[in-house]
DNA sequence: GTTTGACTTGAAAATATTTTCAGAAAACGA
DNA sequence: TCGTTTTCTGAAAATATTTTCAAGTCAAAC
């Protein structure tokens, strides 16, 4: 393959001047740039990134650190990184932390030692480690936290209100007539777990329904911790009416626990999910779902750490916080017309 | 950041050495051995990927190109390669192809200049060109490619059995009483469409069934299209009393078409999908479905790509073929069965 | 005509590693 | 004890790039 030397003798010029053409970094006669550039076709040059990154200790990776591969929510997100990094000729080193702190820090590490030039990560704690964090930033490495915030300071966030997104879910039930609702959330450890809890009893306070922390369940996000909470609150007496999901899986759980209580949604119970994914609007569930940018989220993560490596004076903290949205449909009908239609 | 040349001083050795006991390139006394270690210890050493992929043109990286990063099957094939990536101290680039060729060929160009020691890719068309491959094989990076076969010699493949796949799916439908069996499948220029198709009319045609080709229908791999195609096999008169879907998505738009003709599955129409997903096993939806070892086909691709990593004189050319499963639930009750449940 | 300055260009150093070659020391056989 | 082999170690080259420093050319200004 053909390197920087070979195209510099093709041109007739130093390989200085083939490394100015390639980098724009200092004005270069118009014939003599026009001739290199030629010359970088002929021989379908393509400068060695090892190279690069030796050199200048940075290459054109960034990082992408997951806490679960498996929700089609971080799928989403994750395209919309990919899709910016494309854009803009950097590639995607993609790292899985299976929500363990332990294989965090060590996709860190490999991160660091990778010289990327920035990463974005879904952070399975609230806090990276400062050991961690000061050699990102020694060396300037920029950190986007997104979906779930990080207590470190010049830790950058891009989030989505979770306290927001809970609220608008419950005031719409207890819009529809709804009172004893149950919610089956994520771990407290992480923000999404706890904001969307706050949204849920903020939602209830303001209602003036008193809280009954009965009602509250709370684990894992996954689909068999959504089923065991749901089995728990199907067996409280009395029953729940309505139930609020905070996360995917959980929801999933969820359905399944109904199911096998021989419930109907919404005759019997009404639910409501968080993140919007392929079944929820499937027809025969309807499910009404809080809907999270996912894509955008992503994006958005990506373009942020784009500008601080554009960038890199820039040394304020910046949380940006998208909105979710309520997709209302069939599953928390109000309590009246459910009753009317199943008269009918 | 600790290099080579300050665990060497450290350790009062030349960094030949350190470099030996690094890469256990050569015999180094235990003595020196230990104390080199304890230096690369005490100085929290970690050797600079740029410069070693420099030096030995291979990095420690493998490029991963799907070809849909959006359906939950790939999802498992990525985390099987990447926890064998993990296992193997490899990285991952993630590069997804969204089924367009130029974006493919594109991303191929990116894992060449990165210096990729290998790739596996879900290919979205059966030929990568000549130019390509030949630039791949010249530097011996080995390619895999997964799910589906790809024409070109040498290139590895792991793939699962589609025509049997199919076949049994439709087997089992035609066990229960079904006998005017519609098909909607993917695209016929990827093999995982093709063969998906010809298991079925293999299936039909054992079964002395006469073939139909108003009952076949094919497009590309998303919701949409199987809502699409699905409506065209419902408007069939006669009906069709079953479907068969080929992919988890087109499964998807299967159950909205279905719903939105206010059909029940399987008192009015039985249907079996493609692709195990979060919603098949939905107990109120019970998505009788062929189940595809996506987690195992991403692992064993990974495997075999380090088999030719460790050992790079093999050159023959292997293809492995796992087996998918038949998952029978509820959507495919016998025909009998079901009229009876309904009776009652 | 000489000097100044702007604009381009090239030579060479520097980046961190692997690997080849050669040499020193130790072990071994006679 | 002397040669011979083995074992271990170090010096230096090589990898492809960026970047600093110096120098060259040319035009304009004095």
């Amino acid at each position: 393959m053909a390197n920087i030397q070979d195209v510099a003798k093709h041109a007739g010029v130093s390989i200085s001047t083939v490394s100015r053409v390639l980098n724009g970094t200092a004005k270069v006669n118009i014939d003599v740039r026009r001739r290199v550039e030629a010359s970088m076709q002929a021989l379908n040059y393509m400068p060695n990134p090892a190279a690069r990154s030796l050199r200048t200790n940075r290459s054109r990776i960034i990082g992408l650190l997951i806490s679960d591969i498996q929700n089609p929510f971080f799928m989403r997100l994750i395209q919309g990184v990919e899709e910016e990094a494309l854009h803009h000729e950097y590639s995607l080193i993609l790292c899985n932390s299976n929500e363990n702190p332990q294989r965090e820090q060590q996709y860190l590490d490999v991160l660091y030692a990778e010289r990327v030039a920035g990463a974005i990560i879904v952070p399975t704690r609230e806090r990276l480690g400062e050991a961690t964090l000061s050699k990102f930033r020694e060396r300037q490495i920029p950190i986007v936290a997104v979906d779930r915030r990080v207590k470190d300071k010049d830790v950058d966030a891009v989030l989505v209100d979770n306290v927001r997104g809970a609220f608008e879910a419950i005031s719409h039930l207890i819009t529809n007539g709804y009172r004893r609702i149950g919610a089956i959330t994520g771990p407290m450890t992480v923000t999404t777990g706890r904001d969307r809890l706050e949204g849920y009893r903020q939602a209830l306070f303001e209602a003036g329904i008193p809280h009954d922390p009965a009602l509250e369940r709370s684990g894992t996000f996954d689909a068999a911790t959504g089923r065991r909470l749901t089995d728990e609150l199907l067996e409280l007496d009395p029953p729940v009416d309505a139930i609020f999901s905070g996360n995917n899986l959980l929801t999933l759980g969820a359905l399944d626990a109904i199911h096998a209580h021989n419930l109907q949604v919404p005759n019997d119970i009404a639910l409501v999910g968080y993140d919007e994914t392929y079944w929820s609007s499937l027809s025969s569930l309807s499910l009404t779902t809080v809907m999270q940018p996912a894509y955008e989220l992503g994006r958005t993560a990506a373009l942020r750490l784009f500008q601080h490596l554009q960038n890199p004076s820039i040394h304020t903290r910046q949380e940006v916080v998208l909105a979710p949205t309520l997709e209302i449909r069939g599953s928390s009908l109000p309590k009246d017309v459910r009753q009317l239609k199943a008269q009918a």
